[in-house]
This record gives C-alpha cells, structure tokens and sequence, in this order.
DNA sequence: CTGGGGACGGGGCCC
DNA sequence: AGGGCCCCGTCCCCA
C-alpha cells in the first residue's frame, strides 16, 4: 500500500495475547513488577493489579479499572496488600493460574472452593464453569451429609454473590470502606462482601499455602474455560499457538515439586463417566471439559443435534467455550477453535499463505504442483476438488436438480440457487400460481416464500415440497397451503420460522394428525419424483436432503411435544 | 444475473 | 483422543 493511501490494515498477531500472558505470569512468579500481593490464610501471592482487574470485577471496582469508573479507584498505582482470607488458598492460587493462563487447573473436590472464590472475586465465567461441573457431579461425589449441609450453605452463598456480581451495591459499598484504608498496604478483606463465607469451616486437606510461583502440577487436570463473560481481555480467553482450550501455556521449566497427592480420577473422566451412564454412548451428547449445557433448551438442541434413533455418531461432540457451538467429532474443537483466534499454523512453502488446516495446506499445495486429482471422464478437464467435479459434471449431463419454487429456473448447483432465491431476481414471480402438476415438486401449492435456506428447519435444498412448508398453512388457520400466500422475503425467514413452531407447539392433537399427513405427502411426492428418474436418489441429492430434512422435522416436533408434557 | 472456480468451516470415517 | 483425509454446504469472487 502506498503511502499516500490511508486504508487500515489488520495484520493479527494470534501469538501476541498468548505470549503477554505468559509473560504476565512469568513476571507474577518472579515477583516482577507486582503491585498487587493477595493473602490468604498465610499464603501470599504476589500479581498485578491490572491483570486482577482485567479478569476480576471485584477487583476492577476495587481499583477503580471498571469502565466508567473514572478515578475513583486506587488504579493510581501504590502497593497493596488484599487480605482475602474468605478464598482458600488453593482456590486462589487456581483462580490466578487462570488468571494468567486462561486455564482453570483444579482438583475437584477443590471446585467449590474456586466457585466461591470466583464469585466472590467477581470471576463469572469460572463461576459458571465450576456451576455447571457441579451441577453435573454433585451426586457423584459421595459427600457426607455435613459436607451437604455445608454446600446447601454455599450454594446460598453463590446465588448471593453471583447476584452481586452485576449489581455490585455491596462491593461498591465495601469498595468505599477499602478506599477510607487508602492506597498503600491496603488490606482487603472480602468477609464483609459475602458474610456466610467467612464463617466457613477450613476447607479440607487442601488449605496450605501454595507459593504463586506454583505451576500447576501436570498431574492436575485441566479444565476449559468458557471466556468472555467477564469483560476481560481477548488474551484472557484466547488459545494460542498449537493450542487448545487451554490456550497452550506451559511450565517448562519449572515444574514444582509440588505436594499434590497422586493423582485423582480428572474431573473430565468422571463426566465422562457420568454422561457414559446417562446414555452419552448413544446419543453423543456433549462432553468435554466445557459448558455442560445446563439449561434444558441446551440440552433439548443437543439431544437434537445428536439425532434420535438416526444416524449414530461415533464421534464425542464438544462445545466450543467461545461460541457454544457443538463440534462433532474427537480432536475437531482444536480445528475449530483455530476459527477464533485466527491461528493459522500450515503455511504454504511456496507462496506464503497460511491455513488454519493443513489438509486445507495440502489442498492448496495442488496449485502450486500443478495437480488436479480429479479429471472429468467427458472433457480434458481437471480440478482441484472432487467436489469442482461434481459440479462440472453436472453440466455435462445437463442435471439441474435445484428449482425455484417461484419462478421455476432450474440451476445445477444449490448454492446457485439459494443465491437466486436471496436476490430479488425472481421476486416479482413471486405471486405466481405454480405452474407445475403433482409429483413435479410443486403441486400447484406452493406457498410462494422464498426462504432462507440457512434455517436448521429448513430443507437444505430445493425443490422441498411446498406441503412440506406446512407451518405456513397451519398459522393461517387451516386454509392450506398455498392459498392466498403471503410473501416471505429473506429477512423473514426466521421469524416465520419461530412463528411456525410456535403455532406447532400450540396445536396438540390437532398437529399430530395434520402434519405427519402432509409430511408424509410430501415424502410420496420426493418419492415420485425419484420415480420420474429426475433424482436418481443419491445420497446427497437434493431429495435425499429433504428426507433428513423431514427426519429433523420429525425430530422437532418430538422436542415440542416434549416441552408440551413438561 | 448467471456460471464457474476457489476458500473455508464442519462432519464422518479411519488410523 | 488426536489427527489425516475426504466430502459437503456455504460463501465469495470473477468473468
């Protein structure tokens, strides 16, 4: 770019949060240019301010750093001392490994101290972390029942802080009392915030002081974070080079010699264990460390997402911390989460690209070598990709299975097609009766919508039949499909869609007999349609992907049906 | 607007 | 469990 030119240019440094982390921690362990000392119950852990309040809210109000917080704070800098006797040592050791780390290294059974502790300290996405964990082994733990009495204590706790977290009144109020202390030697006690806590028996074997220059033994599972909930900064959250979840940062050298008792059955296995016992073997439901859904909507959209009694999917799925998206398939959430944060460690030799995939690399490579793996039987032509092929042989023989509904101009390749519908090429077709009989895909009933095909609901291909788009005809009270149809231009989709599913949950009896009829009808007809040898009925035909279509259909419906009974 | 090529991300299968 | 490989769907770009 010249000079003259003022166009901006982002050139991202995946590495950099990553690498100022870890150099964050290693000045933390070296007691480099901390200006902050937290202590527990003896233990005392040297850090810094603005590492505490870029991932604490407590400390963030505590030091002013909240954004609109002006200078009312002590972020003027100074040395403090903060008292926090309320937070088990190990917990607190735990939270500022993650702090540092973006890695959450705990025992279990020291989970609720950390909960706690990042409650207290206004750490959300910890708390939630350890929420869902707990929520989901709670059970399992063979506590006794003072143990339980303990925890139904905290539990009250947690609700009261968690529900301070956000409103913060009470750490405003003791931010006050902290601030009268002033700004040196300041000895925080967080008692006052959370007075339940402070009256909390001595936490297990657990509590003795871990000097901060600890590393977390490699013994210590490791537990994903679910990031960005806490305002915190992108380098807090990121996974870096190589990484997964845990964002990759290692303790090369100094591996401590640590205390820890041997070690214990990861927390990560005894989900596994527990999901194992709930059927996870069938259904594939999430597992990994993070974000066990724990609303029941997750858990309906992942049972979904599994299938019912279809296809059985060998691999475990896993949620992505960042986007809570499922991946299907064992070692695929790295790939994803190269998604994130930009990584792209294949870098082509020739010319310099990088991919975030080395099969994509290895694709790529093709370019340069001149290869082109897939040759059309009926021309010279060669591609890249098998599926370029598959295109290209398409036109060869003339196949244009994907219609317009509306306007009826056939196009040989989905994405085409969905282009077409999402433009306005054909919108003034749109009001038109359908021109084609039965077994041809429209029936004469269509609806005249063009859909946004990105819909999971959706049959992901043209030509669906019409009847298929049954909640259209049902919200219209009846009258069938077809009749008078409303427009429907792309941005709708959506809303017609939830609006659909809405009126379907709402149904009862009515929808049980009404839409397995017209599905069912519109299956006869994509059966037709095979039968007129339009579709040979290859497994990613567009039929074929209607019939999972209809399949996932059926499933949603089963989910309400489900929500109804509950 | 359409046809075609390519990039990219996700899922399945296999090792 | 992790990774390689392949396929697919989707999107973007260009002619």
């Amino acid at each position: 770019m010249s000079p003259g030119e003022d166009g901006l240019i982002g050139i991202p440094f995946p590495e950099h949060s990553n690498e100022l982390l870890s150099r964050l921690n290693d000045q933390r362990r070296a007691g480099l240019l901390c200006d902050l000392t937290l202590t527990s119950r003896g233990a005392r852990y040297p850090t810094h301010r603005s590492v505490m309040a870029a991932v604490s809210l407590y400390f963030r109000r505590l030091f002013g750093a909240e954004e609109g917080g002006g200078q009312g704070g002590e972020g003027g800098g100074g040395f403090s001392v903060c008292q926090l006797d309320c937070v088990a040592p190990d917990a607190l050791d735990a939270l500022l490994e993650f702090a540092y780390t973006a890695t959450l290294t705990i025992r279990s059974s020291g989970m609720r101290e950390v909960l706690r502790g990042a409650q207290l300290l206004g750490i959300q996405c910890v708390a939630d972390a350890c929420r869902d964990i707990l929520g989901e082994t709670a059970e399992t733990e063979g506590e006794t029942a003072e143990e339980q009495r303990a925890q139904h204590t905290e539990r009250e706790v947690m609700v009261e802080a968690g529900s301070g977290v956000e409103k913060g009144s009470r750490r405003k109020t003791d931010r006050k009392k902290l601030k009268k202390v002033g700004l040196h030697h300041t000895h925080v006690n967080l008692a006052p915030i959370s007075p339940p806590v402070s009256h909390l028996s001595p936490l297990h074997d657990s509590i003795h002081s871990l000097p901060s220059t600890q590393p977390p033994s490699p013994e210590e599972e490791e537990h994903h974070l679910k990031p960005g909930q806490n305002g915190d900064p992108r380098g807090a959250q990121e996974p870096g080079r190589g990484a997964t979840l845990n964002g990759g940062l290692h303790w090369p050298h100094e591996r401590p010699l640590i205390a820890h008792p041997p070690p214990v059955p990861p927390l990560n296995d005894k989900l596994s264990e527990d999901e194992e016992m709930e059927g996870f073997g069938d259904e594939g439901l999430l597992v990994g460390a993070t974000s066990i859904p724990s609303s029941a909507a997750e858990r309906g959209g992942l049972v979904s997402a599994a299938g019912g009694g279809r296809k059985r999917k060998s691999q475990t799925p896993q949620q992505c911390p960042v986007c809570q998206k499922i991946i299907h398939g064992a070692g695929k959430l790295p790939r994803h989460m190269r998604t994130h944060t930009g990584e792209k460690p294949f870098q082509c030799s020739a010319c310099g690209v990088r991919f975030t995939r080395n099969d994509k690399l290895k694709i790529h490579m093709r370019k340069h070598t001149g290869e082109r793996p897939y040759p059309c039987p009926h021309c010279p032509a060669r591609f890249l990709h098998s599926y370029d092929l598959k295109n290209h042989l398409s036109l060869h023989s003339g196949a244009r299975p994907f219609e317009c509904p509306l306007c009826h101009k056939a196009f040989a390749r989905e994405d085409h097609l969905q282009r077409h519908r999402k433009g306005h090429s054909c919108l003034e077709l749109r009001t038109r009766r359908p021109r084609r009989g039965p077994g041809h895909g429209e029936e004469g009933r269509s609806d005249g919508r063009g859909r946004d095909h990105s819909s999971p609901l959706e049959p992901p291909s043209l030509p669906p039949h019409p009847s298929v788009f049954l909640p259209r005809g049902v919200l219209d009270g009846g009258n069938g499909p077809g009749i008078g149809p409303p427009l429907l231009f792309p941005g709708e989709a959506e809303r017609e869609r939830s609006l659909a599913l809405q009126a379907l949950a709402h149904l009862g009896p009515h929808r049980l007999t009404g839409y397995p009829d017209l599905l069912l009808r519109g299956l006869e007809l994509r059966g037709a349609r095979e039968a007129e040898g339009e579709d040979p009925g290859g497994t990613h035909s567009p039929a074929a992907r209607h019939d999972r279509w209809a399949d996932e259909m059926e499933e949603k419906i089963g989910e309400e049906e489900e929500g109804e009974e509950e």
